[in-house]
DNA sequence: ATAATAGTGACAACTATTGTCATGGTTATT
DNA sequence: AATAACCATGACAATAGTTGTCACTATTAT
């Protein structure tokens, strides 16, 4: 086999097997133990980041780092994937232990001059913003890791009603609108609650038993916006709508779907909405003032009432 | 030079320049022509997708795809450009015209094995969810490119008032909470705007100069919730807070800078407002109801109670 | 101590690489 | 139709690089 492809397959086969001994390679290769010295040394200036140790029980090794074989991207892969990876840097907590900015660094180094170029001028021209919190999430990584291996945790959450310990098995982690969330088997409840990863205060290993029944549960088979097995029974919701009232019910997320318009401009909003959304609905509704009428649920205009009342002794009439 | 770092150098000379001809890489490498043939049939087997045209004014060509030459990606790099690329799948409509999707297959493809085990287990388990919306976008890439290059376009808005044609002169254009804004230079208002992209309906070059002093705004210099320049007067901004209304506050993007917590978990807000956004923040302290007093300034103080008015005609008091 | 491992240097044998030359083919330009 | 600018391929001797072997050093776990 000429030098250059056997190169080129060393580097592979070193990236597979983490750990090799001269010897190992020589036999694969087919090749003296002297070759394989000479070959790793110039994988090792070509940029793969090998170390070895002497002694027995001691051999080469490719450090944490790994080397990804020439890979073919075209002009718009590798921008699409520059441009992915620079939307990270507005997330002040990842799971991943990671300067992002790194990984860039060589991705945007290694690219022809005519896409960086490229990539330079659109760089201050397309972002992908995410509200930028103040407050970290800390526990990500051991909250990913422990929904991948399935552990259960005790961790110390902060909810309305003060801080507590509860034991929960993850089910995964997602951000959303800035914040991080875990979505969680909660044993005390013998349900899934989502938790905000801001306000949990610790994490801890737990020696309860993990549930095999939440294995094969995760986020794709979920909706990330309720828990699953707590069908609350849904009430019909129905709300005349300004032309105003339209376009800013068409900006929400969870109301566009509901939203109807007519010719003028004007429009409705009909669906079914669980109850436990009413305090929601309210505020969200009084925000709209004049340019949403509630008509049903009765339950819920009885709530808006109750909140202006409350509000008019607080402001004055 | 030896032959296999003179092969590595050509791939990304090749690269660069994507047409050339045998004789100037021969001049280049100071190598026969006869070699840089046999170079380039080897690059070809090595998968660089080389193709050549005979007679004058042919040559070399790279296809659309490049080669990135071997980089070295940390696992955790590599597993974040996964997952930020992994994130691309929720938005409808994008800039780039891809299948981020091929990319990611490559990427994943050439991973080493154990690499490739860790995101399996992690890809259901970790998202970056953007809301998704129903409505695309379908000029982003126009506006890109417009504001790129500075270009002037004629757009067809659909703005509160109705559609209107109107001409900017792209600034960039970024997404947020699912949706996609362009910040453009606006002729008819002579100032910056941002429009909602898939509000606009049309878009044409239009003959109109682009205006020299815009091309050196960018979206990093600007507050992408503010149109620069317009220096607003600012008023003073005083309110109470309850425990809850606390925690709200710091949920929210705008008022978290403000917020100061006290001892016991209630707190309160304060902070210099411009006067335009008192219809805003009117809806919002409206909403916290009991959570919020609002003390300063009367003029918002006044706007709660007349939408109070208004909202005890619309529902009785 | 011993055995297992990496690492270096020297050198002859070997092999691959290279340049040159010869030849042929295609295509745009004149 | 001639020409010039390209790519393409084969043959072969000169050269340059690669390889294996051997001899030696150094480190470390057992």
């Amino acid at each position: 086999m000429p030098k250059s492809k056997r190169l080129m397959e060393m580097m592979m086969v070193v990236n597979q097997k983490r750990k090799f001994t001269v010897r190992e390679l020589a036999q694969e290769f087919g090749i003296s133990q002297r070759t394989v010295l000479r070959d790793l040394q110039e994988l090792s200036e070509l940029g793969v980041p090998l170390y070895s140790e002497v002694g027995p029980h001691g051999g080469y090794r490719v450090l944490k780092e790994r080397i990804l074989p020439p890979i073919a991207f075209t002009e718009e892969e590798a921008i699409a994937i520059f441009f992915a990876t620079h939307a990270l840097r507005h997330y002040t907590s990842l799971p991943f232990e990671t300067e992002s900015s790194s990984a860039l660094g060589k991705f945007y180094y290694y690219m022809p001059e005519d896409v960086r170029a490229r990539i330079d001028q659109m760089k201050s021209r397309v972002d992908f913003v995410t509200p930028m919190r103040q407050t970290g999430s800390p526990y990500l990584a051991l909250l990913l890791d422990a929904a991948v291996q399935q552990k259960v945790l005790s961790i110390d959450y902060e909810s309305r009603g003060g801080r507590s310990e509860r034991e929960v098995q993850p089910i995964g982690i997602y951000t959303k609108n800035g914040f991080w969330y875990c979505s969680a088997y909660t044993f005390s409840y013998q349900s899934i609650r989502v938790y905000r990863c801001d306000r949990i205060h610790n994490v801890l290993p737990s020696p309860t038993e993990p549930l095999p029944s939440i294995r094969s549960l995760n986020l794709d088979t979920m909706d990330l916006n309720h828990s699953p097995g707590l069908e609350e029974p849904k009430i019909e919701l129905a709300v005349e709508l300004s032309k105003e009232g339209v376009e800013l019910c068409e900006a929400e997320i969870w109301s566009a779907p509901y939203v109807r318009k007519r010719e003028d401009g004007a429009g409705s909003m009909e669906g079914e909405i669980p109850r436990s959304e009413i305090p929601y609905l309210a505020k969200f509704f009084i925000g709209l003032g004049q340019d949403a009428r509630v008509q049903r649920p009765q339950e819920l205009v009885d709530r808006i009432r109750q909140m202006l009342s409350v509000l008019v002794d607080q402001y004055g009439g």
